[in-house]
DNA sequence: TTTGACTCCGTACTATAGTACGTGGTGTAG
DNA sequence: CTACACCACGTACTATAGTACGGAGTCAAA
């Protein structure tokens, strides 16, 4: 038993499912190694790229996102302003999604004080009456 | 013609596609009102349940969620403050979401920062760099 | 050498929220 | 009464991110 990177291993090792790991390769996220006889064998760098983009996710990217993340990687043409406009981007992304949230909250907070008596039959729910009228935005 | 609502009148008059009502049929977050001879017709109500609906997505609800306030609509057994236990999960829910995309935020914020050169090659561009680091959470 | 664990591959299924399309039937206007 | 727009219904497809499974083949340890 050489020490070589079976599906199985790159999956344990990186914290992922060997089906996800197929996943990735079917959408062309990961390149699948070239078979050693009948099986592949994975370099071990594969790990790294897995965790990248596990901490690509993280960080709110799509596996789209992440792809063109890896394509840049790839093509050394790129430079290193490609990522940081790629990141300003999603930052912009992730404000216009914190103000969506809180408007949500806002307009649910103001239908919870509406409730001024929880036994109400639903039939007289200020809350529910609410939700028919739209927002003033 | 008779002013009777078909599938499609409705879909305009509240603002959605024939096909969503009727996945929204499928799905039993719309009753199917019966047939008069081979097509069905809908009360006027309807167009009111469909911007429920609506309003219910727009403040964080899913559908199933939404099916469960529909539900508790019909129910006469049901009070006020079930509905009112509903928002106020919602607005933990989206605390928690907005916490999280914070966290995001800081982070690609961080990752930005870093960038001090944006022509140099992607090979040493300190963002992809701290892509394969784990956060210190 | 045999057995058991693992691989390969394709397909199908999960959830979420719809959209698209084709067939066949029909309501209604001209 | 015919034509056309619309309805009913089923199925398939979109995107996103995987998970599950079955059958056939294989690697390696005992």
């Amino acid at each position: 038993m050489k020490e070589r990177l079976t599906i199985g291993k790159l999956a344990k090792a990186s914290g992922v499912n060997v089906e996800t790991i197929r996943f990735y390769e079917r959408k062309g996220i990961l390149k699948q190694p070239s078979k050693q006889g009948a099986f592949r064998y994975y370099p071990e760098e594969y790990i790294t790229r897995i965790h990248f983009i596990k901490r690509s996710q993280e960080l709110g990217f799509t596996l789209k996102e992440t792809k063109g993340l890896l394509d840049l990687k790839i093509k050394n043409q790129s430079k290193c302003g490609d990522v940081l406009a790629k990141t300003e981007e999603k930052i912009q992304e992730i404000n216009q999604k914190i103000k969506d949230l809180k408007n949500m909250k806002k307009s649910l907070e103001g239908l919870a004080n509406c409730c001024e008596d929880r036994s109400l039959p639903i039939s007289e729910c200020p809350i529910l009456d609410c939700f028919m009228i739209r927002k003033e935005s």
